[in-house]
DNA sequence: CTGTTAGCGCGTTCAC
DNA sequence: GTGAACGCGCTAACAG
């Protein structure tokens, strides 16, 4: 497959044994001078490239992490990536992006061949709530363990905070029949945001009652503007809606549109995340900043320090997120 | 690092050779039905994990390709890598994601690691045009090789076709000071593009000293939108803007915005890629709707085809694009 | 400073 | 139908 050449063959025109050349490739130590520029020289000639199948073998790991995600076309998601594999690409390692696309079944196979892959490291980021017990260090974005044996790092944006910042903005705008549109799967960061929600809703003096929710089985644009035009049809009479993300906000926002709803005259919108589209949209959508860089850079930094054998503290890591009032809350 | 139970416990568990427990995991038959079940069972058992890493090594490859992309941010790429691991994914390989950042020595770096990993296929994703020399089956999208030693398969859009329909889309409405923004650097899908720009211009009897070009080092939203600024403040007349990409469109829209121009009335705009945030924009753009579900799924299926040993016939796939004309060129 | 050697876990001849 | 034995390329003792 390839003619790949050997570290045999590099100590035999070297002169040396493999055992030296090995520890010139490793910057081991104990070698002259002399010998490090002759092996470093025949390495160059012969364009000799390290197999790193070999070496995972030996030490029994690559130095490659996987990172599962829901639904790598959400610009959100992919800014995480980003930022995630700019960082461990700098400490040296590579990276497998599995995109789960929800689906329990498919997140299990991935995470199994992960392990069959011996990567070093797992990065979760959000999904569904089911037991994962990798037996490598692993960090868990807006996703929180209930199996008390789990022994990674969790980094969360403060999903309750922005929970609370975007209801109480629909609030204070005038809204009082306020939709929450959320998954109908338990995941945590709705969870947590639908707490915020109802936090804004009792410190406006709205009974229980008054909490309204949609769950949507289809997490996406497509599946929120079918489960509003739903409810809309069903004559709804909501005029105030937070989704639970900025994509099920335009999905809500375009059913509405559809439905002559005048946007926010009739009913006001904020959304979660603050991807690009939210901004250019025809009326620009109010949402909740999350800090996807300082999120990459943590998730990246503590699992590099698991991975050199830190035990994580076990608290979660919040990182704060702030209100985008934009004009689908403010005429 | 992992408990990792191995072949050969489970051969003294089921009570037969390494060998035999190699041949019932690998199906490769010259067992009884009896030791198939014994085996399959003890493997169960122990949840026994097969080594892949190991596998690697004695086969000389493992079961991953790497995936080469300028800018994992951008909706396009993202697209293409979805459908592309999707399908590779079904047929029992995982993918490594490198985002090269349009930086040549990046690429090189991660083509390097890609090929110390043994991965067993490459795609690359449009990108610069230096030399590369992978020795693994390849796949091109969007990009041509100029090494006619290239043995590797290239799947692109009608580029041409694609430049030819947005130039004349704006030439029908009226348009006749267009500008054409694109890389500075040598990329193959905007120099083609460039071509059908210059196609349209002649069809409509434009000498060529009407072409207009701005070339861009930062090739993006805020890149493209500093240049449109840059060319305003120098008093362009332009009144009509081909942009390579939509994400460059949408930074000339913006900064048109800002200097007061009226889009369409104004200046007419069209874009490339049709991604989401093009029909949201308050403005919907007119762009070049590419097909990358077909893209990727053709780009995994040739790859696949390669990989099993298929020589490419070494004549680049065209899919066909089409115009989705919006507002930004039809008040 | 340097070389020899023993595996890492697995697939694959080659005998039986 | 089954097992023993070798080696993929490399690292890490250990001996010198």
């Amino acid at each position: 497959m390839q003619k790949s050449v050997s570290i045999k063959e590099i100590s035999e025109q070297a002169g040396v044994s493999i055992a030296t050349v090995s520890r010139v490739i490793n910057k081991n130590g104990r070698y002259s001078k002399e010998t490090e520029e002759r092996v470093l020289r025949v390495i160059a000639e012969n364009n000799y490239q390290p197999n790193l199948v070999a070496k995972g073998l030996r030490v029994k790991h690559m130095k490659n992490v996987g990172i599962l995600v829901p639904d790598i076309k959400n610009e959100f998601f992919t800014k995480l990536i980003y930022e995630i594999e700019r960082n461990l690409f700098a400490a040296g390692y590579e990276t497998f992006v599995c995109n789960t696309d929800e689906d329990e079944a498919i997140e299990r196979h991935h995470v199994q061949m992960m392990q069959m892959q011996r990567v070093c490291g797992l990065v979760f980021i959000s999904g569904t709530a089911h037991e994962l017990t990798a037996q490598v260090p692993t960090v868990l974005i807006d996703r929180i363990s209930t199996d008390p044996a789990f022994g990674g790092c969790m980094i969360t944006s403060d999903n309750v905070e922005g929970g609370y910042l975007a209801t109480r903005e629909l609030l204070e705008q005038g809204a009082r029949r306020i939709l929450f549109m959320t998954s109908s799967k338990q995941v945590s960061c709705y969870e947590e945001r639908y707490a915020g929600y109802c936090k804004a809703l009792k410190e406006f003096g709205l009974p229980d009652t008054e909490r309204r929710i949609a769950t949507l089985d289809v997490l996406n644009y497509e599946g929120a503007k079918a489960k509003m035009k739903e409810l809309l049809a069903a004559g709804s009479d909501v005029d105030g809606v937070f989704a639970g993300s900025d994509w099920l906000a335009l999905g809500c926002y375009k059913a509405l549109c559809e439905y002559g709803r005048r946007i926010p005259e009739d009913v006001r919108i904020a959304g979660y995340d603050d991807i690009s589209i939210t901004a250019f949209n025809a009326i620009p959508i109010t949402t909740v900043h999350q800090q996807v860089d300082e999120m990459g850079r943590l998730v990246a930094e503590r699992l590099i320090a698991a991975m050199k054998g830190e035990k994580p503290d076990g608290n979660p890591i919040r990182v704060p997120v702030y209100l985008v009032p934009r004009k689908s809350t403010r005429g």
